[in-house]
DNA sequence: AGTTCAAATCTGATCGTTCAAAGTGAGCCA
DNA sequence: TGGCTCACTTTGAACGATCAGATTTGAACT
């Protein structure tokens, strides 16, 4: 009855329910259009079939691919990817309740390949770019300005008010939850680890925790600074344990120097937790692992909101008058409870 | 002269050329049909315009998306996502060079809607899929298998030697591989650090140790058994610690193993390497922070063959006759180095 | 000049969907 | 009965590319 390699298309449904092509996809589109009897008819069939949109078909006629991009780069693996993986998840299940998907594409190259971007919405690809990690002096959100390409970034664009399709995390607030909890929990000297000062988002972090423990009246606790890597921050961390000593704690700038700290820790025999509280920042996996706490940064929200904010672009409203700031929350494990139950 | 929000299309193109469209579309897709003058001519005007086809409206004519669908799931987040993650940027750098792309879709349920699967290629969202982590009695190779949806696996199906389009990684000879490394190295006793019996991929990797050693006629060193968590492996690892001794070395199943093992190692003030020899299993990013030897999966080579298999498939051609198993790499670090300044 | 033939190029049709506009028929009222 | 409205449904055209087949071009040969 039907050819072999047939897709059912809308023209199989029409006839066989006895309809206009149009009265179809009124059904599925419009079906308050449809008298109730039709209606039902044109579903019952459209379930026996199996009948789905060719999104091709409507994309042609829309001009509208339903598609997001999304940059995975090969180079940055462990660093930058740490929150670029998490956070494509993130992207691809609520892509689905905003009518759309994400299309990733993977680049080798330090630097991004601009015009690959642009090549993208011009073959029909995608319609728009949700951009993870940005930072300052990332050339991206400028250039897709510049060009037109419609896209929504997480991570703010420092020193940049007139850029504003963004949306980011309070690094300063959570470090903040982090700082309260950790006195709340009966630590009595707040130390901080953290990256060299110049980073807009270290520096941001840092803020936070001084800023609690100044309205909170509290002296700042012994500081330690590492790059982002472990061996140094196993190194600056056995320096930092020695100022902190046993009963204090330390809030992190990632979860990665966290774990430096953990083995500085771990190394001298003391118990985490019961002597030394730490809490990280990012949550991911690293954290969990080692049982620490860490500030989690809210990326379902983040990327449901950037969703909604390139939708909003393509609709034809206007950019954002600003960008969008979003609450992280802090996971306690262990590693911040001076009970050495709780496990 | 032009439409504002006009998307430049061939008809453009060959205006400006003054040719018509078939001339232009051949210029790109069969160039020797094209009379050289009249191809450069054409291409500068693509170029000058910055013309780049429709990929809806090749894909309405074509019947075929060139997209890749994949599956991110949401649950099993740092256990499975830890292999799933890489793999997926392994294939969106790839899938540019098969002509394709890859469409990411994240699902939160334990089990996959496999229906999901079927509607987007009926809706021409993507022509076949990807899947990750196929592990016995995975529902989606035989219900996409029963229900003609294209499809390419990484991992093995074992026991189902019917199904055949997968690829896999070598375990056995990866674990091999680690046991000569560490004897070459020195170590006078190998153990082996792995799940409990009855996975088909641990048993494989276990197999490779067991049988490597004999080879070598040598004993096997003492086991230890953890699941894939790091608090148990840790317990394990102390055990297993003991039985070792110093000078020993152990080849794990995973890189959280590993960890485990290393903390433990940790924990007593062994160093690693010197004192204990480690080595892990997928080369993650664990494995490289704690700087832990590890056998490395060959992702692009695994992400190039399978593109190549479903792409084989779409063009007609059928299931290859038997799975592919790719060779993984040892990658060495100061863990499995007797040396203490091999850092 | 006329014929032949291959190379180069062009035209028409098509892929599946949706918008705009046109068509249909029942119900109502004068 | 004719005219009008309203609710529902259908038809034609368009989105942009490519294939198949038609047509033109030009060089070689008679």
């Amino acid at each position: 009855m039907h050819t072999m390699p047939g897709r059912i298309t809308i023209r199989e449904v029409a006839d066989a329910a006895g309809v206009s092509r149009q009265t179809v996809s009124n059904s599925l589109i419009h079906p308050e259009r449809v008298k109730a009897p039709t209606l039902e008819r044109v579903r019952r069939v459209i379930d026996e079939l199996g009948y789905r949109p060719s999104n091709a078909a409507q994309t042609l006629r829309s001009q509208r691919t339903g598609a997001v991009g999304f940059e995975l780069n090969a180079t940055g693996a462990g660093h930058r990817n740490a929150v670029a993986f998490p956070f494509v998840l993130a992207l691809s299940v609520h892509a689905a309740a905003h009518g759309s998907h994400m299309v990733t594409f993977g680049t080798h190259d330090e630097r991004p390949l601009l015009a690959g971007y642009q090549d993208m919405v011009r073959g029909q690809l995608v319609d728009a770019f949700i951009l993870a990690d940005t930072h300052p002096g990332d050339p991206r959100p400028q250039w897709l300005d510049d060009n037109r390409v419609p896209y929504a970034a997480f991570g703010r664009l420092w020193g940049r008010p007139d850029i504003t399709s963004w949306a980011d995390v309070d690094g300063h607030h959570g470090v903040g939850q982090a700082v309260r909890h950790l006195l709340d929990a009966g630590y009595d000297r707040i130390g901080y680890f953290g990256w060299p000062a110049g980073s807009a988002v270290g520096d941001d972090r840092r803020a936070g925790w001084a800023d609690e423990l100044d309205t909170a009246g509290i002296r700042p606790g012994p500081e330690g600074v590492s790059s982002q890597r472990l061996q140094p921050a196993l190194e600056a961390g056995r320096g930092l344990l020695d100022r902190i000593g046993k009963g204090g704690a330390v809030v992190c700038a990632s979860d990665l120097l966290a774990l430096g700290l953990e083995r500085a820790a771990s190394e001298r025999g003391w118990h985490i937790g019961p002597d030394v509280g730490i809490v990280g920042f990012d949550d991911s996996a690293l954290a969990e692992l080692a049982g620490i706490s860490s500030v989690a940064q809210p990326l379902d929200a983040v990327a449901d909101h950037l969703l909604g904010v390139v939708h909003e672009r393509l609709a034809g409203g206007r950019a954002p008058d600003t960008g969008a700031l979003f609450q992280p929350r802090l996971v306690t494990r262990a590693s911040s409870s001076r009970d050495p139950h709780a496990l």
